[in-house]
DNA sequence: AATCAAGTTGCGCGGCGTGCAAACTTGCAC
DNA sequence: GTGCAAGTTTGCACGCCGCGCAACTTGATT
């Protein structure tokens, strides 16, 4: 019976899981900075070396969950229709963000990694990464229409506003509710995801508060 | 007669620009990641001990130029009056950093920069840096007008999009040129850093190529 | 000149990231 | 199964990093 993975690459996946749940784990008892690479591979019962065949640093293995995460809203992106206008694609695939399953490991990382600059730092790359995969997305669909010209600084401007604005949305979030998963909390997620991409669309014409703070007040 | 500056604030100005200057030259002669921080300290004529006094890392050396380099821009735009739309003020802001003077230490930084994922994060790390405090003066500015409720999602989103903007507009104008620091070239960067200001404004609404490529055409 | 604060330096230590070669595991063919 | 090739893990060693500490030098103050 042929598996759809090799005994290898299971085995592989299986190293990968065991590092970053030790990570993750140390994380949580001892917070950041205070466990060493040694820890994570003791924790999770590989060698020293062996955790750096699979990670540069401890930054990193926290780092792959928060890709994994972005990864998932980048897919939603690409499976999108061509003809659909690009920021409505994109608050389609962020509204994927506020699914409590997806976002659920990804708070509690937010939480503990605002806690150390060290460990922002590999956030702001994943955000980043994520820009530029936008960017790759929409180049593509771009390519794709017969008007053959592509505006990069067109494409570049709309990919940094799209994530600064989930950024912004995800921030303002978890400022409000911490690490709350209930419903209404992410209730107020999506709203700022669509609040934060309806300022964008509107070439952020009106400071005034919006139905964020309408929806919160009602709650 | 007292000067305005103390001998010890005036040693420490210079061991502090004798290291970014060492540093500059090495990551110039050697590429990134070729040469150590005890390399900078010999270059820079003091101690590895007392190179840590002021940096914490080679990026921090060489990134405290790309934060002196933001840090001008900001100034420019907490000088802009409170009652100027904040988009214009943004733009205003951004206008300095096509000023000859001001852009040419960057440029050369940019370049070699790109050539290194470490030393890219840093300047990541800068640019979020500079998010924070425009959204810090932003909301200074809001404060300051009778009513009072702030909306943090329209600030935060506001920001990171102006830096977006004017990050992508850098991006495309080092693509395009290069380290080229002629008239003209300054010429293209401010006007893409006017288009990607007006994409921001017109909420995207046109893919089309705009100025740029027509200014590039006549040139 | 005496004194004290501020700044520099050498030393040592634990941790990081990686090349290397020796084990060990898996997949495959016979 | 046996054996072999390819893929993985592991220990070892090395150079570099970042910082605490204690001695030392320099600058300001009186």
């Amino acid at each position: 019976m042929p598996e759809l993975l090799s005994r290898r690459e299971l085995n592989k996946a299986a190293t990968r899981q065991a590092i970053t749940d030790a990570a993750l784990t140390l994380l949580r008892g001892k917070g950041p900075g205070n466990f060493t690479v040694e820890d994570i591979a003791e924790t999770a019962g590989i060698s020293r070396r062996t955790f750096f065949n699979y990670f540069g640093s401890t930054e990193a293995a926290l780092a792959s969950m928060t890709h994994g995460f972005l990864d998932t809203a980048l897919q939603q992106f690409r499976q999108r229709p061509a003809d659909e206008p690009i920021l409505e694609s994109a608050r389609a695939a962020l509204m994927q963000l506020a699914d409590p399953m997806t976002v659920a490991p990804l708070a509690e990382l937010f939480t503990l990694t605002h806690e150390s600059a060290q460990l922002s730092r590999s956030e702001l790359e994943a955000w980043d990464h994520c820009t530029e995969q936008i960017i790759s997305a929409a180049r593509e669909r771009f390519a794709a229409t017969p008007g053959a010209a592509v505006d990069e600084l067109y494409l570049r401007s709309l990919a940094g506003s799209v994530i600064s604005c989930g950024k912004a949305a995800m921030d303002v979030w978890f400022a409000r509710c911490g690490a709350d998963l209930s419903p209404e909390s992410l209730a107020i997620l999506r709203q700022l995801l669509i609040d934060a991409m309806g300022h964008l669309g509107t070439g952020f014409s009106s400071p005034a508060p919006t139905s964020t703070t309408l929806l919160k007040e009602r709650l």
